[in-house]
DNA sequence: GAAGAATATGTCTTGACAAGAATATACGTA
DNA sequence: TACGTATATTCTTGTCAAGACATATTCTTC
């Protein structure tokens, strides 16, 4: 989850993963159509490798990478425990702020 | 986008939002909770809300911070357009190769 | 209005990481 | 076998961001 976020954090990285979603690719196309260089698009893909974000396949010198979908599917799964938020009436405020000055009275008595 | 997931992509940020989840709560109470120190919540706070995931509200001298759903909901929407990905018949392996070695060789003719 | 509580900001140091350049490796082909 | 192509790896350098610590700011209460 964590390795999720901070591999597709980076912007050149996400644009990889961006291009990968129209399908594989290998490593000179990418190359040619973000304009970067290659060793840092293979440098990207190794993080997106290691995070499992993307998958290889040989092909003679190509390399052909593919997204692979378990981590997104985890990343919107973990988003959906979120949906509450914007689906309606959460957050009760005063509910929470009156447990919140209770816990305080408690922690002011033992330490501080 | 790219904000939301830097944003994000630090493991104690993740967590403050984690705990934003269950509902709005004042520095302090993270601050207890997280075990971090203060002027780093409150600076991971500042990332927060400056991506636009968290909002406060004025009480007294504390603030009470809260999620905003938006950019968890803009996250939600981009991850969607990968979900054919994972369900099912995509990645025309094939096809792909095809047109990309055309393309190669209109670009051999070009430059390089 | 002085003291204390809650939070924000500034400065400094250190570590992580991305880009650049050069080089290594593996494969195909003449 | 020599060469060109496709990709990976190494090393160095500069930048940025997180943590620690000190200090500023704002409000409450006595």
């Amino acid at each position: 989850m964590m390795e999720t976020l901070q591999a597709l954090a980076e912007p050149n990285r996400f644009q990889i993963v961006e291009l990968l979603r129209e399908g594989p690719r290998p490593v000179g196309d990418m190359v040619h159509r973000l304009g970067l260089r290659q060793p840092q698009v293979s440098k990207h893909l190794r993080v997106l490798s290691d995070a499992g974000l993307v998958d290889v396949r040989v092909d003679a010198q190509r390399r052909i990478y593919a997204l692979r979908p378990a981590p997104l599917k985890e990343l919107e799964v973990w988003i959906e425990r979120y949906r509450r938020i914007w689906e309606g009436n959460f957050q009760r405020l005063d509910g929470v702020l009156a447990e919140l000055k209770a816990e305080e009275k408690k922690r002011g008595r033992t330490k501080r």
